[in-house]
DNA sequence: GAAAAATACGAATAATCCTTCAGGTTTCCA
DNA sequence: TGGAAACCTGAAGGATTATTCGTATTTTTC
């Protein structure tokens, strides 16, 4: 195993017939699946071909390796997640901090919904995480909430801004994901939320008056 | 690969003679050099060997399999990390806060000091984070941080300080993985540790007197 | 309807990798 | 000193995997 990656990670053939499209989706709901219930370490091409029920050769026409085939679920998973976050910051009805504490309960809840997938996709990190391509979706999402930070905390230097929402964004990520690795309860996701919620507002409230 | 793991992790014939333990010691140190060096992927108990100079019969002599190496490394880190936070929240010359402030930059700081080692380290949980002996580890530090809420959130309710301490040791240990996960510079781990102390201060701070 | 283009197939290839075990070597102890 | 216990060796067994490529099938195009 551990062959060399090639060269890109998503670049190849565009399907152009329904057939290749269709094929396509049913390659990335199986690999999905193959995913959440056999885990990162089994996690096969070959598995999943066989679970979309299609051949290995078909999978290897449109991903050019099973990294590209990896990274695209993840990249699907980050729109999705940025879609639904994005939708909440830009509520100008909400005061600022009722915004963020929305938009943590609603990014828990969303990660444990979807534990089984994204924490196998974790586990597989080592495998595309070094692409470019992975590399520029961070950036992205950081860009997003430098303009939240503006509205919350307009009279802090643009260093301190930065580094608050860089902060609050690496928190909520990845402690986000240390909570759904176990299984959950409503109710541990409501007080855990509203815990994680409390410490970003504090931590906002207390910038400028108390350094 | 992928065999099934044995049925423990820890256990197996311990060295007696003096020429055993230079050898487990040789392969400890080898093996995290193998770590650091080539990553989690290419860790191999063959490369390991070789790289302590002894051949991989006389590593399966002490270390069950492959997993019980890596928890074994992981175990050592963990009392390290341990041993150097314990002293810092023992210190009752200094106040809370302070001792909080104190104990994110040692940790911060040590996590970038052996970023390589315990990135990696990481990336290989998968392989023996299931084990019971690794569940155990959480636990006890869990209790270690319930003393010292006590001292810092004396009026809160138990259920309230446990979360509090949970959600602070996982944010801690979360994101601090994540932060060294790229190199950095002094004063790049300086701010950020900071920051990160401040939103724990504010958050503990604001317990009570806040709604 | 026939050639061309696009798709699909899946056995075979070429790597690794983990772990064992039969047999040799060193150390201990009486 | 001689036998027993501890220790070491490393080739070989048993598995698994990523990816390719020659061939067959379907769709499109003219």
């Amino acid at each position: 195993m551990i062959q060399r990656p090639n060269p890109s990670i998503s670049t190849r053939k565009q399907p152009k017939q329904a057939r290749a499209a269709e094929l396509v989706a049913a390659i990335l709901q199986a690999a999905a699946q193959v995913l959440a219930s056999e885990g990162a370490q089994r996690f096969t091409t070959t598995r999943v071909a066989e679970k979309a029920g299609v051949s290995v050769g078909s999978l290897y026409q449109y991903f050019p390796n099973k990294a590209a085939l990896l990274f695209r679920l993840q990249s699907d998973e980050w729109r999705q997640t940025t879609d639904l976050l994005c939708g909440i910051l830009e509520d100008v009805e909400m005061p600022p901090l009722e915004r963020i504490r929305t938009l943590v309960h609603a990014f828990i809840r969303s990660e444990c919904e979807e534990a089984a997938v994204r924490g196998a996709l974790n586990d597989a990190a080592p495998l595309y995480r070094d692409a470019p391509e992975a590399r520029e979706a961070k950036a992205s999402a950081e860009r997003t909430a430098e303009a939240f930070m503006l509205e919350v905390l307009p009279e802090a230097s643009q260093a301190a801004r930065a580094m608050a929402g860089e902060l609050i964004l690496t928190t909520l990520s990845t402690v986000g994901q240390d909570f759904s690795a176990s299984p959950r309860t409503s109710a541990e996701i409501e007080t855990y939320s509203d815990a994680l919620a409390d410490m970003f507002c504090a931590y906002l409230g207390s910038h400028g008056h108390q350094g």
